[in-house]
DNA sequence: ACCTGAACACCGTTCAAGT
DNA sequence: ACCTGAACACCGTTCAAGT
């Protein structure tokens, strides 16, 4: 019964952390819950299945991260990694612009649930912080006034996370599939508009739509300022 | 042990549908589960709660419902009967959108958990398309032609919803703590214009943010138009 | 037909107990 | 300290069985 047996029959750590049990570690566990996302989905990436996939139980991981909420804010910005925000230098703020949020948007669209976990998430971590500064950036080069160009960011991500979760849910081509029926079966008297509109309301690519999307959006914040161009001072 | 014995020993239906048991619909399924979802969130408004609420199990619900994404939808297009889209006729056709929208919005507010459910339900119902097709009516009625005015609804309602669920998750306020308190600490070396736009990026009543949004979508939508104002014959 | 109980295969989180 | 098993209080869905 002594402790530290030497005689005690179990496979005795053997050399190096070949096999036997590489410690548990926040980062460990962020990238298993990651890699689970990506293979299985929102739903995929519960606190057991990470747990199941290191080989020990839901609670240990509770010594590294604070629960369900809190693991998905760290999966959301260790996904958020793969967005590009060093453009390609003298190229115009608009193109900048574009190129940072379809970066952002094509991460979303590559991971399913990603975009549904963004929505969901508050995002502050350091990945986050860097494309909201990268946009702040083109912006403000594009001549928007602080107070414009800080709520033009949250209205682009805002607008660019919900249409990537729309265009990438559990699938995309299943969830396009009831939507389709209940518009080619609207009525013609009941919804005239929609009845007309009802091919339009579900054309475009995607890209396409998307693109048109953030240009329309640039539009806007171009022409709805919060503040006027010049003459900053005060009234 | 013959079939229809008078003698049943049971509390004989009692005189009208008084206590014992009204029968089940879907109708009173629906409307059990938009009180939950009112009351308790969106993760409250679970099938066995409901079948709980109306002293039944789980089960029994699957004779009228198709499972809780079935659920959901039907909840959801419940709860927009609320939007009004009848709109004192005389006004102008912005003034018709602004109210449309607003409206729609309010009923997000209002209730914990729906904005969150729209963002993940498909909105095909009679409800949404009552919604859609007067967002279209004063769309066409500024003079967008059918194919913007298709893609612009879209973007409209996406934008609404997502930022119904920005500002009514759990509780809106509970959230605010967190981001405020990661933008509070960001480096002014590290994200230098996130630092100096870190009130703006907070600031706003909400409901003020949303009437910009609104403004600037607008904006955007009128001076990106798919195709010219004039000249719509030709290819 | 309509409803039910029980079972199946899961959840997140807590906590006393072990090393 | 770090990790664990077991328990608690839940999930959605299926299915054989009852009336």
């Amino acid at each position: 019964m002594s402790a530290r047996n030497p005689f005690a029959g179990r496979p005795v750590k053997s050399r190096r952390s070949g096999k036997v049990k590489d410690p548990l570690s926040r980062d460990r566990i962020v990238d298993e819950a990651l890699g689970l996302l990506v293979r299985n989905g929102l739903d995929g990436m519960s606190l057991r299945a990470v747990a199941a996939a290191l080989e020990t139980g839901a609670a240990s991981l509770y010594a590294y991260v604070d629960g369900l909420d809190s693991l998905r804010a760290l999966v959301l910005d260790r996904a958020l990694e793969r967005v590009s925000t060093t453009v390609t230098r003298r190229r115009g703020w608009r193109a900048r612009l574009t190129s940072v949020l379809e970066s952002y948007i094509r991460v979303l669209m590559a991971t399913p649930g990603l975009a549904q976990l963004a929505l969901g998430t508050l995002a502050a971590g350091p990945n986050s912080l860097r494309v909201i500064e990268a946009l702040l950036d083109a912006l403000e080069d594009g001549g928007l006034d602080p107070a414009t160009a800080a709520w033009a960011v949250d209205l682009l991500l805002l607008y660019a996370t919900a249409i990537g979760a729309e265009h990438s849910g559990p699938d995309a081509a299943e969830r396009m599939g009831p939507i389709t029926r209940a518009l080619s079966l609207v009525s013609r008297e009941d919804f005239p508009r929609v009845y007309a509109a009802r091919r339009e309301l579900l054309s475009g690519k995607g890209e396409e739509r998307f693109e048109w999307a953030v240009e329309t959006l640039i539009a806007g914040v171009l022409h709805n300022r919060r503040r006027p161009k010049r003459a900053a001072s005060g009234r």
